[in-house]
This record gives C-alpha cells, structure tokens and sequence, in this order.
RNA sequence: CGGGGCGUAGCGCAGUCUGGUAGCGCAUCUGGUUUGGGACCAGAGGGUCGCAAGUUCGAAUCUUGCCGCCCCGACCA
C-alpha cells in the first residue's frame, strides 16, 4: 500500500480522553476514531489488525472442531422471555422496538439464539458432539465503558457453543477450546495464562479466564510462574486424541484471579514461583450444563431413545479487545511494536527522498519485489521530512522497515530495521529484500 | 447510579475568578528557501466559545436547565 493513497490520519499529539497506552496509541496511529461512549469506528490500519485477529481464531476454531456460522446482531425478545433471561439480564442489554412495537434487542451474547437454532435441527445424540462459533459485533451497555476498545460497549466477540450428550463428552469439548485457546492466543505473540474462573451455580473446575499479564490490566492476578513461559500446544496436536493431560498440566499450578483467589492456597507454592500482577481478559471458557437446554427444551434422543437435554459450553474471546491487549503487551514510547501475525503490514518502506528519480524507482522496485514475495508493505511516497516518516513508521510499529535514499543508493545501500529490538543494518537492495522477506516469512510460519 | 473533572479551530491548550465582542503552539493551504531523525521565512484559511433560556447596554466569562466526554467505584469478552 503506497501512503499516499491510503487513509491513516496520525496524532502528533495524545488525545486528551486516552488515558492507558493502548487506547492512546490506538487514536494517535489511526487505527480507531471514537465515535460515542464506549462506540468506535475502526480505520483502515485498525480494520487490517482486527481482521488479522479474527482470522487466527477462527484457524484455531476450526482446528479444534468448531463450525462457523453467522448469527444477527439484532434478536428477538421472544427467546429471551423463554431462557428467562430478558428480565434478568438487565439494564446492560439494549433494548429497542421495531416498527411494529415489537421488542428486539442488540445481542449481548448468543445462547439462546444458538440454542433455538440447534433445537430446531438436531434431534439425535449421533449428531454430537457439535460445537458452533461465529465473529459477531456484540453490545452490552456498560454501566461506564473505558480504556477504549478494553471495555467497549460494542464490541466483536469470538462465541462458541458446544452441545454434548452427558457430562464426559461436555468435559472433552471443553478441553479442546482450552487447548484451542492455547494456541490462538500464543499464535498472537501473546502470553495468555488459563485462570480458574468463577463457574458459577454449575460449580466444579469448568470455567477459565485467560489473562493475559499487563501492568495496566484490570484484574489483579496471582499465579505460578512456571505458567507463564509454558511450551505451547502444536500444530500437529490431536483434539480429537486426550487433551486432559495438557488441560491437567496447567490447572495442575495454581492460577486465579482476584475474585478466585486463595491467599492459604497461594502460600502452599514455593515463594520464589509466587507470582502476583495484573492481567486482561481476554477469553473465557465455560460449562453451564443444562441451563438454556431444560429452559428452552433442546433435547436429543440418546442411546435409548429417550429425549435428553444437551449439556452446554460456551466459549469467548474478545477479538476487538485483544487489540488493546496487544498493544499494551508491545510497544515503547514511540509507538506499536506489532508481532508480525497481527502486524497491519509486514514491512515499511521508506522513500527519504520523493522525487528523486533513483529512490522512487529503487523503492519501487523493492515495493513490487516484497508484494510478490507476499510481505505486506506500507510504502511512504510521500514527500514529507525524513524525521517525520520515521516517527510515523515507529508509531505505526511494523516489525520491519526498509529505509531507501538517494545517499546510500549512491552505493547500492539501504537500512533495514527492526521494530522489535531497534536492530538496524546497512545492507545491499538485495540482501536487504532477502532479509526482511525471509524474517517474515519465519516470523509467520511460528504462528501455524 | 454515587464521587470527581472537563467541554474554546482538526489536535493540545490559555482566556472564565475580576463581563467589553476570541488567542497561543502544532496541523492545514499558498509562495519561497531547505531536505538522511519531527525544518525555516512570509502570507492565508478555519470558531454560532457543547446546547438552551435568563441577567446585562454588552456574556466564552455571571445564573438556571439540559447534553456530551473522561477519571475513581459496583459490572464484564
């Protein structure tokens, strides 16, 4: 993409409203405008990191077994008077009439949509285990929405619903999004550790945040350190195999979040693995059992022919609210510091002299050579300052940048540089080319 | 919803206490000089001072009401 025809109108300045790093970075390297309270409009680089996220989970999804589909935004009342939930979820959904005076409201989540859909179809315990996700804008009114995109009131939202004939088969399901969500989140560049979670009337260990740690996350959390740096699931893993002893591994140490914790419990693990910070959270995982199937009547025959009601999961991720936690786990005080998987481009490249016919057409070439390579480039043709496209590349925070002019041209130079770390090198047109494209390509091929 | 703060040019702010018809920096536009880490000179455009009502000869400034936004708390992907 060359700069100047794109749209990406970067701040000089913070905007007064941010006040975490993430949501300031956000407004001032264009990738968000806000558009009301807790309401954001998503700009062209913004889009490219939100649609880069979506796609990692939803690679892990279908890895795990899942199946997208696609439901509306906008519901009626009807099927939360049934689950019960219309009166109880409260002031937090949004509630709107259509024309007809009929109750609608904007989703705050899924279950009874999903539910009304898997009642209608299936009817045979040989139809499971079935597990359904979608990528949908959510709403949840928020009693005080902040931090930008961390607390949104709209927000896009990775659920996942699986239906199981008994518990056992509920607990499988369960482990493969705990698994799949292993993955997703370290296929990000981030370190997201599984907390255990209030689980609610249901009881048992069927619930699990995952926190990823950031000094200005929202949680307060307290875990042991071997969690934090733990091999990751690969690609070759089998989730249709046992996916309890990777699932035992890490609810084996402890883990919990403010609201879970155990000060007697935490004492128990050796001081030195004693780890206390803040966390984001950024997915949530969850056994509810028989709630909306006995409520809304979705049963499947089993073995013996008799109707049973389905047992329930259901499976979050924030995808708009991992953009924040990315940018607060990466970055330094001149910008984004985007892992290469999520990064809006792969590659900058900067032109310090538009207009001059050796660097346009050196640039050019190098532009054309990268895209057909499949490296994503960020060209700046502009004619602004030199000192202005650095720092607006270094705002931007993409991991590699090629910077071109006429000076080290003259010998056939260019610098590379990488975001990361702030490495620089003078290389030839060539060795520079294969270095960025090259890196990319390995920086990619860690995140399948 | 309770507590606090803010609303003046695209962004960051001063001016409000003490009323006199709106200003600074950055950005933008024009011309010129520059050009390898956020240039310089000259000029220009851009505001119903959040909205409404009131007080006053006169309101960004005082009064009342409303709206919006941010921060702390309860809630959550």
């Amino acid at each position: 993409m060359r700069l100047t025809r794109f749209f990406l109108p970067v701040l000089k300045e913070t905007p007064s409203e941010a006040e975490i790093v993430s949501h300031q970075l956000m407004l001032r390297a264009g990738l968000i405008r806000q558009a009301s309270a807790g309401i954001y409009s998503w700009l062209p680089l913004g889009l490219r990191v939100l649609k880069k996220i979506e796609q990692i989970v939803r690679e892990e999804q279908n890895r795990a077994g899942a199946v997208e589909l696609l439901m509306p935004t906008i519901q009626s009342a009807d099927l939360w008077r049934e689950s019960g939930r219309y009166d109880d979820y409260g002031a937090e959904m949004l509630r709107i009439a259509d024309r007809h005076e009929r109750d609608m409201l904007f989703g705050p989540t899924n279950e009874e949509l999903i539910t009304d859909i898997f009642r209608k179809s299936v009817r045979s315990y040989k139809d499971l285990p079935m597990n359904l996700y979608h990528i949908q804008w959510k709403f949840r009114d928020e009693i005080r929405p902040r931090f930008g995109v961390m607390r949104g009131r709209e927000f896009l939202m990775k659920d996942a619903y699986s239906f199981d004939l008994d518990k056992d088969a509920a607990r499988k399901s369960y482990n493969k999004m705990f698994v799949a969500y292993l993955r997703t989140f370290a296929r990000m560049g981030l370190k997201a550790i599984p907390m255990r979670a209030d689980s609610g009337p249901i009881g048992g260990d069927m619930s699990h945040e995952f926190i990823v740690l950031a000094e200005t996350g929202e949680s307060a959390v307290f875990c042991h350190k071997d969690l934090v740096d733990m091999a990751v699931p690969g690609a070759d893993t089998d989730f249709d195999g046992d996916l309890q002893p990777i699932v035992d591994e890490r609810t084996g140490l402890y883990a919990a979040t403010e609201e879970m914790h155990q000060p007697e419990d935490f004492a128990k693990i050796p001081e030195a693995a004693q780890m206390s910070a803040r966390g984001i959270e950024v997915g949530h995982i969850f056994y509810f059992g028989t709630k909306y199937s006995d409520a809304m009547k979705a049963v499947v025959a089993g073995p013996d022919g008799k109707d049973v009601p389905v047992e329930m999961g259901s499976y979050g991720v924030g995808v708009s609210r991992l953009m924040g936690a990315l940018i607060e786990a990466h970055h330094d005080e001149a910008g984004c510091k985007w892992p290469t998987p999520v990064a809006p481009f792969h590659a900058g490249l900067i032109n310090l002299k538009a207009g001059d016919d050796a660097a346009d057409g050196a640039c050019a070439d190098m532009y054309a050579k990268l895209e057909a390579a499949g490296v994503e480039v960020l060209y700046d043709d502009t004619p602004a300052r030199a000192g202005e496209k650095f720092a607006t590349m270094e705002l931007v925070g993409l991991p590699w940048t090629i910077v071109a002019g006429p000076r080290g041209l003259k010998n056939g130079l260019v610098e590379v540089k990488r975001r990361a770390d702030g490495a620089k090198e003078e290389l030839s047109i060539e060795a520079a080319l294969d270095k960025v494209i090259s890196a990319v390509r390995e920086e990619l091929k860690l995140a399948l």
